[in-house]
DNA sequence: CAATAATCGAGACGGTACGTCACGTCTTCTT
DNA sequence: AAGAAGACGTGACGTACCGTCTCGATTATTG
């Protein structure tokens, strides 16, 4: 709880005692993502008994650094998020978005979508996962996308007054069904035509503009 | 070997044995409901111990009719499912899709909301569970909703050649996205917002019609 | 609970309804003994769900005419009751039981020996099985038993005044106890010199030194 | 890498973890034979659950250290064997054995004497209790009494070339054999008279009559 | 360099719920 | 009325993990 500021050159005041093993802590979340990313072994087949076991640490060990499971389980979606989402500056919005909304597909439909799908699924009975989830993974993403549309409002694609985040609903909401209901394929294709639809709904031409500004009272 | 003629149940050849308790089905069910709708009750803290037990039965009788939780739960929700998610006919493809999508979110909002989360959430990791959504739940709603958008295109209100789970994904997708992600507000606002964001082609103007017919291959 | 005295020609009052069915109860009794005598399948491993599977009889049927367990147990023990058990008349009182004996030990080592030691060791926790053992099974045996001692006693093999029981049990006890324990060998060379080493200590006085001596070969 | 010499402990190398709790095996052990010692409480009623909850102890406790009921009932009687079962050298065999048969009935007929016919009666059905009770009852007894009747040979009490084993089941069975089938009684006197009956080989010849008669009394 | 202190692995502990089995009772239709 | 069929509420089974707790061993800082 101790904050030093200023310099750490020579007196990089040490907690005494055996440090923590950073051995220890790359092997828990390793087995812990080894093991959500198999299919079929969501969030609740997790086990710490195994997660020990496997990272060669004994229980106490995890239970010392992570209170519970959802804590380990958001740490280690944490530790394995992805730095490939990013969006492009192509001179298009639609294809800059489209271009991301394909990685995030890719992301989805490999072993690491297990690892969002089993967070989002223990979420729901566990309010701290979701909140993990987003924090860590949604707003950050948002903040670009924000920027890309913005772009797109200043070179004219987009109309002005537009609700971001409705918009940014309406693209990903549903890839993000189709990924966890699975009631439909995720396709490339697919993607593509959610984005096109979407956007093309919101190209200056017509009027709706209205519809989707803001609520000025919200 | 006396065979009564004119019996109106001369083919319901009735099962040797007692006969499955009625009244034990429907406390079990109710049970399961009951603690499922409870905030922070997720499918995970659920045991069957609790449910026979509440439902003043034996666990035994739980499981000679329900193979594991999963099945369990996936027939309470079905069995509960409210009969107001219909489409009405007003004449508008945009208005009778917007009224059921609002019944929709009322759901989603009330206790039985947590329900659909749960089994959703639970989903994530037992495949048996998304399955009994989408085969009880979101088809036959599907088959409803296929036959309000073909008025809307009989009318004139769309475009042909719809590819129309596409368009029903674009519309029910960003609210299933923020009822289970919960980063935004699942208001009556938002719902008419996106029913028009996403059906404003019935308007003249633009009409994408070549993005969302549905892709001739597939 | 009516006893019907004398002619019963033509108005045999029975009880209304159906009568017991005797197929069933042979059946009951006869796959009761069945389990029983097939090697560690004692009274403990008994199952009534069994007896009526394989008896093709209903559960209710069996409890219907046996209060539990034990009882059933005892009743298919009494009606398997061997009938060759009786003493002979050779003259000597030692040759007479000896040959009891043998045939005693030839059943107890037969797999209708297990129903006796299933008995035996459930009425260990239940008395009402001991005492059917002693009054069905015991008792008769011993009343022959008494018979051909005095024989003996009578003809001056054996002295006056003999605790009749006593002997009957120095004589019976050990193999019981090998039977029960099954710390050694149940052989007809132990029969025999059991016999003689009782026997030959209530001689009038002989001595038989010989007969303990040990079997060289063994 | 430092290597303690002279240390008393070096071959004692103890096992990783924490320790195996005496307390808990004590009060597991306990509970068992306080609820064996009660009458009408056989082995068949004894339930682990029980055990468990009596003893302050998890079920999995039980389970970790004995692998069934049997082994567990087992081990708790031959814990609680009293260790006044000894044979005393008074220079007679007769006397020798006569106390320790005493001190043996003196069990049988106390509350401890459940716990034998729990384990004898429970053994009929499962052959793993009866191994146990000879193993570790048995067996050990058997070779004290061998020692005493080996001094009673060489004192010339008793012949040479004498059938040890079965010398001891014609002296202890009738003894297991009352005690187990309640025929008769398990008194002082018959304990002296059965003793003499077998043993009287050590006398000349006569007399042994009289203490064969039965007790006018009862 | 010894003392102190925190972490490590291992694994036993008291619990809770699991899914199964048999109990003894009941309800139904058939004989 | 008794039969077979079989569902019912009950309760113990033996197992799997939970999260906590000793252990001895290890690895740092401090006196």
């Amino acid at each position: 709880m101790k904050v030093k500021i200023g310099d750490e050159s020579c007196a990089v005041k040490r907690t005494p005692g055996r440090p923590r093993s950073e051995r220890a802590r790359q092997a828990i979340l390793n087995s812990t993502l080894e093991f959500l990313e198999q299919r079929e072994n969501g969030f609740a087949n997790l086990t710490i008994e195994y997660v020990a076991a496997r990272a060669g640490v004994g229980k106490a060990t995890v239970y010392r650094w992570w209170p519970n499971k959802a804590a380990l389980v958001a740490d280690a979606f944490a530790s394995s998020v992805t730095h490939k989402l990013f969006f492009p500056d192509t001179g298009s919005v639609c294809d800059d978005i489209a271009q991301q909304m394909q990685q995030l597909v890719k992301i989805f439909r490999s072993r690491r979508g297990h690892v969002v799908s089993a967070i989002l699924g223990a979420g729901q009975s566990d309010s701290t996962l979701v909140t993990a989830f987003r924090d860590r993974f949604l707003k950050p993403r948002r903040v670009e996308a924000y920027a890309t549309l913005r772009r797109g409002i200043e070179r004219g694609e987009l109309p002005k007054n537009l609700d971001l985040d409705h918009v940014l609903d309406a693209l990903y909401g549903p890839i993000y069904m189709r990924f966890l209901i699975k009631h439909d394929g995720l396709t490339p294709e697919f993607v593509d035509q959610q984005c096109q639809l979407v956007l093309r709904q919101v190209l200056p031409c017509v009027k709706a503009s209205k519809s989707l500004s803001k609520a000025s009272g919200k």
